[in-house]
DNA sequence: TGACTATATTCCGAACTAGTTATATAGTCA
DNA sequence: TGACTATATAACTAGTTCGGAATATAGTCA
């Protein structure tokens, strides 16, 4: 029988903690944000996403090196073109978590003025 | 009736992906996320957190205060101390999706080489 | 092969971040 | 009140990150 998996919060050493920094580091940045954003509909090539969130191709390109390295997106060739795809959905479940924490925070600090 | 709810990453402006990037970077540092860590069982006044953690004082008051700002914890007076807590629970849901992230992704990293 | 296109990489400067030391603030208690 | 304690802030340094310009790589097609 499987381990019985704990909440992944437990019981972290300084290793596993460093590892979930790196990887909210990734999703720390609004360009990275936009190109995840771009590619929720469907995969895209390089060109596709530079004209879609306007950032400049080299900047494009290192965005996605970095998001690939983390396993958030995958690169597949066909013809010219490099294809990126979402490769892990749960960035998207990150994201509406962090949405949903921004909303009651936002609620408590309108409660504050009003 | 209230407007549906839809997911948080279907349709964001600009401003609403610098805001979740900003939070994501309060996450995004080891310190940050170990002294959460050392909130999770319970609140904790500074000097607690600076023995827990073996981080400088100076260090935890400015870790902590960046979580406050975020929301992600709060703070109150008890005598002399002032305790910390956790205020936003998905925090945790937020690192337990992080964890299962990495390891899929250490499981992916894993077949390549094997 | 050579010209062309798409993508990646390098180098650089500006802006930001985490940590340290020293100091300031602001409560508490005699 | 004054001495003492806990916490916060300021000033500084070293390391990191983001973006832009230029260049390199590598695949395609004539």
């Amino acid at each position: 029988m499987a381990p019985k998996k704990t909440s992944g919060m437990k019981n972290l050493g300084p290793v596993a903690l460093a590892m979930v920094a790196t990887r909210f580091k990734v999703l720390s940045d609004p360009s990275r944000l936009s190109l995840l954003h771009a590619l929720m509909r469907h995969e895209q090539h390089v060109n596709q996403l530079v004209e879609q969130t306007g950032l400049s191709q080299a900047n494009v390109s290192k965005h996605l090196s970095m998001l690939a390295e983390a396993g958030f997106v995958a690169r597949r060739r066909e013809g010219m073109f490099i294809y990126y795809a979402v490769a892990d959905d749960s960035v998207f479940a990150l994201c509406d978590l962090m949405c949903g924490s921004i909303a009651r925070k936002l609620g408590r600090d309108l409660k504050e003025i009003a």
